[in-house]
DNA sequence: CGCTACCTACCTTCTGGTAGGATGGCAGTC
DNA sequence: GACTGCCATCCTACCAGAAGGTAGGTAGCG
């Protein structure tokens, strides 16, 4: 299983929590140079554009959210623990700042002047995300364990709204607190009191 | 009354609407100057560096967003109504694409490269937006006129967070209906039926 | 006269990207 | 095992254009 850190693996790390911290015109070929040691020409041997850079990086942020998701549906059988462990994940990304922003929620917000095939990448993220926030209201609604005030849909998007939004908020505060702060209430509001399970 | 828009004001105008788009790395000074139909160096006598034009900007935009609000209060008694009116002006800049998004709220996404001096005017709006939702859900609530499932605070950030990713799903969607789904019960979900009204 | 607004011309540094060469490992084959 | 060709990796050196910014000048106006 050795996965030695291959040089491109650590261009797309790097690229990753520049984009984080930036966007896409937050960063540089020389800004990844400098940090993985290596020279600018040689980033261009394994992404010969920056277009292809972010893409590939997008396209594997969004296999790895995917693999999120599906692992939920395999290891956690209660809607409500679902979402709780996917706002814990953030909670815990943000709080260690490992990684405190989801890099298509980042890149959303440049849209317009995003390159298409990156744009077209971070749509097909919110339409994933959005459609497994969906799916998981839908069932926890069958089963009793939701208590839901719109349709599943309509419920999804405000929840991807305002974890993105909490995200948002913990930057501008500088208080990582603040995102916990925003997305507890969000899952206690969802599920009757009565049906509460602390964890 | 004759504001006869002077040359400073349409760089203003056109560098928030380049940064609505793109954000702070997102244009150039030439780009400013096509629009405005000025030469580059001429930006620099209004504003002396990127920096100037950019606080000057988003403290104008602060102002604008502090008059909008104390406008509420003389103009708008009722709590609701207040925050209706709030999330109806996104609406409509959201829907005619004018401005269709927050300048702060998409600066305070590229917080950590942002210069300091800018950082500091994006994070002051965000605490103070969010002192003014805490007001409005205070008195809302002591008129009887929200039921609150946490503190006004607690609220008032799921609020202004909730609002914020919004924007940003309308602009991941391409599409401005989204801004409504995920507000409208927002609002409808702090007064208790009963006491709605519909406007 | 002095000031504001704007200009042309220029500078430096950074940008993403290219050309072409050195190194070194790995297959094939004699 | 030695020789060979090939390919991946990384390098130095370079490029054109864009970035933010400066110097210094001109036109108009109170």
């Amino acid at each position: 299983m050795g996965n030695v850190s291959t040089t491109s693996d650590d261009i797309l790390a790097c690229a990753r929590s520049l984009i984080v911290a930036g966007g896409y015109n937050g960063f540089s070929y020389a800004d990844i140079a400098d940090v993985v040691g290596i020279r600018k020409a040689s980033i261009h041997h394994h992404f010969p554009s920056k277009v292809d850079l972010v893409r590939t990086l997008v396209a594997r942020y969004r296999e790895e959210a995917e693999a999120g998701m599906a692992n939920l549906e395999l290891q956690v059988s209660d809607p409500l623990e679902q979402l709780q462990d996917y706002a814990g994940y953030w909670e815990v990304c943000i709080a260690d700042a490992s990684a405190p922003f989801c890099i298509c929620a980042l890149l959303a917000s440049e849209l317009p002047v995003l390159p298409e095939e990156v744009g077209l990448e971070v749509r097909a993220h919110f339409r994933s995300l959005s459609a497994w926030l969906t799916s998981v209201l839908e069932r926890g609604a069958r089963l009793g364990r939701f208590q839901l005030m719109g349709t599943p849909r309509a419920e999804a998007e405000a929840f991807m709204a305002t974890v993105h939004g909490a995200m948002l908020s913990a930057r501008a505060y500088g208080d990582p607190k603040i995102f916990a702060v925003v997305t507890r209430p969000l899952l206690e509001r969802l599920a009757p009191r009565s049906l509460q399970i602390q964890s």
